[in-house]
DNA sequence: CCGATTGCGTTACCGGTAGTAACTGTTACC
DNA sequence: GGTAACAGTTACTACCGGTAACGCAATCGG
């Protein structure tokens, strides 16, 4: 490919290096109409909900659905995107919240409440992420933020000369628990976000045992648990009340 | 039964209660139909995976769309069946492993094992479950979990004179802990299931704090935490590696 | 014993959605 | 000035969830 064959010797280098340059302002103008079509996308979800089809997303962006797929491959590309834009924003707010030399209890809670935070403000963009999941069994987002957490804990682990293999499941099982609890609190609770990250921190950090809810026998488990209704079979509202 | 004569004032009465037999019997037989049904859509979950349409699933049982249609309303009605029997399932394993006068964290680690059991038993059947979710943030196999456990929480919480008011927040962050490590965990680790329980169980008793990971500074939060990649389009399979 | 009702089952369709093929203008390079 | 590349469009396919309308048997009422 470097070969021109032009009449001067130094035409074709002068050439190559022209071509170059402009095929690096072609992708940044690429990727500067993605972050265009990301934004509108964005906002778009923030108006009328998660669940746009894509002719709603390429007309929000002023443009028709080829354009979308030529930018994204598939609808899951353009999750996928979104999905990053989420933590980096994540990632942007916990990097100015926490500083070099806090404590593991502080970053937890600092990690939590971002996270709660995200979702407080962007709670369509978010729901928009987590359900238009792809072929694997946790959302993109999940797998990137638990990717995130797990070197932290592993790093801690380290330090502390304990073993490090439990730190991916304790990552996946920390954001499911924020992530499950931030559901349940924007769909029926009422509290302050600062309650919510106080009852997760809490429970994370000294675990049922500390909360005062040791052991002791418990009555009788399988007494209150009673299947609810045997047969709900059109049950418009999912409030089991 | 009170037989009925032949031609009389009684007659009307046993007419009548004939008919609420009759009524009584279709309505057995209805029931019986729709769980020949779900044990098709079961079976057929468990041989093609979760991404089934109704088509296929009205095959699989024999007949064709309409009558899934007016057996479960929608889609969402099957998928609630479905997240029904499993919930039953879970309940009918944990009633049987479980006795009465149990300490908390056994009962903590029972239901967590279960819970894990049948997702490793049916993991098809359960993705199937998780992912068809309707218009609520958390699909409803894991709100009646929620439910069942935060009763569980909250009579503990009781009996101890606590505040009982975390116990739902607890209830589903507990659940989404489980649920995601359980992703994590079916996707990538290769461990058995006893290591995830007591992964899960020791963290949720003693916490981070009572795990030796307790306070002390962190070294640099903002290191190595970077975004990952920053534009990764296509990316075809989700492993970051 | 005959007619009406009821319920299971079917075919054939509708509206909508993800995704694609093929064409058209415009712009920037040689 | 010709041409290659790129943004953008129209028009289409295939499929899916859901429904309307009809056929067929069994069962109930007299």
């Amino acid at each position: 490919m470097t070969e021109g064959g032009a009449t001067g010797a130094d035409s074709t280098d002068a050439a190559s290096t022209a071509a170059t340059a402009r095929a690096a302002t072609r992708q940044a103008q690429r990727e500067a109409r993605r972050a265009e079509l990301v934004t509108a996308v964005t906002d778009l979800i923030r108006r009328e909900g998660p669940f746009v089809s894509m002719e709603q997303m390429a007309a929000a962006c002023g443009v028709t659905k080829p354009i979308l797929y030529r930018h994204f491959g598939d609808r899951e590309g353009l999750v996928a995107e979104l999905a990053h834009v989420f933590v980096d924003d994540l990632l942007a707010m916990l990097a100015q919240t926490i500083t070099p030399g806090r404590s593991a209890l502080e970053l937890l809670a600092a990690t939590t409440d971002g996270y709660l935070a995200i979702i407080e403000r962007d709670p369509d963009v978010y729901r928009f992420i987590t359900t238009n999941v792809g072929a694997g069994r946790l959302d993109l987002m999940a797998t990137l933020i638990i990717e995130q957490i797990a070197v932290v804990i592993e790093r801690i682990l380290a330090e502390r000369d304990l073993p490090t293999e439990p730190a991916r499941t304790w990552a996946a099982g920390l954001v499911g628990m924020v992530h499950f609890a931030a559901g349940q609190w924007i769909d029926d609770d009422d509290v302050p976000r600062a309650v919510v990250v106080e009852r997760l921190t809490s429970l994370l950090w000294v675990g049922f045992d500390g909360l005062g809810i040791g052991d002791g026998p418990v009555r009788d488990p399988s007494g209150p648990i009673d299947t609810t209704a045997p047969n709900p079979t059109n049950p418009t509202k999912t409030t089991p009340s």
